[in-house]
DNA sequence: TATTGTTATACTCTATAACTATA
DNA sequence: TATAGTTATAGAGTATAACAATA
């Protein structure tokens, strides 16, 4: 299965264009990125924010630190993007009385709402991303992606758009 | 096939993590360029650069405006893309003396080895993103991945990285 | 001293708009 | 007037490092 003597390497065509796996994976997953930052935009919310919501509203009380942790990113960020969606009314940093030093990170009413909303927006995301495929196709296609991840070591759920330099 | 009541909308596990298709493709699509970036910094050349090279080593003497329309972003992008790949001595603008307006765009003898290097890079990027499958599931993947990208409209090798706001 | 969070700062990327040279 | 390219500028995103409050 080893051609003697192809054209180049094989991830180019003889046209010039990359045509491997791994371009057709970065290209294909940067479209389905801009696509739902597309469709956040009418909530309001930027893809970076996503993590977060989601983070607080599983374990709620979660201090920033935990958050950046987790995220891989540097605590400044934590805070510019707490800020943003404290001043948005979807978050409320409380003080635990216990050690005042942290806060406890919490939905608001909106922020629930929000998430809510962004469930539904993921759903339809991954409708109009998987169109031209069937039920089976797209089995195919989880399990393929899931062997990749788990062979590159991404942690589950963590988008790597997150991780620090 | 529709569960008459599911936990939320399908597209997180119950821990709250991401788990459709369609994130499981850009968290993916996200490493593999991460990674493409990371073996390209040893060329010292961005992401961004290659595009442009491989459009230039294929189409020697295209303009920056011909270059910018086909990338999909603005003119002046270009320009500090050409004055950075210039500065590195990897490709030179020659001015046509049929119409002084424009540059033709060549590789530089470097700029040809740098190309080079970069195909036997990609050749390793391939095989490192498709480490855990084997032949058949590369195929699979591989055909899959084309038929979205068919069905979402984009150019064949471009990515949408470069696209304009 | 150690930890949590914040501020100040700087650097990179990229778009917009005004401008120059040429046609 | 129209086109190719350039410059000036501004905004977003994100890291580093110094700092304040609390433990």
């Amino acid at each position: 299965m080893t051609p003697s003597r192809q054209s180049g390497s094989g991830v180019e065509t003889p046209a010039g264009r990359p045509r491997g796996t791994a371009f057709l994976l970065s290209q294909v997953g940067a479209h389905a990125a801009a696509r739902f930052a597309d469709l956040l935009g009418g909530l309001g919310v930027a893809p970076a924010d996503v993590g977060l919501l989601r983070m607080i509203a599983t374990q709620p009380g979660r201090s920033q630190q935990s958050l950046a942790e987790e995220l891989g990113v540097v605590p400044s960020r934590v805070v510019a993007l707490v800020d943003g969606l404290e001043g948005k009314g979807l978050i409320e940093r409380r003080r635990n009385p216990r050690d005042r030093r942290n806060y406890a990170l919490h939905l608001t009413a909106d922020g629930t709402h929000v998430m809510t909303e962004m469930r539904t927006l993921g759903a339809a995301h991954e409708e109009e991303i998987c169109a031209g495929l069937d039920h089976t196709q797209r089995a195919q296609l989880t399990a393929l992606l899931e062997t990749i991840a788990a062979r590159q070591g991404l942690t589950p759920g963590v988008h790597p758009g997150y991780r620090q330099h």
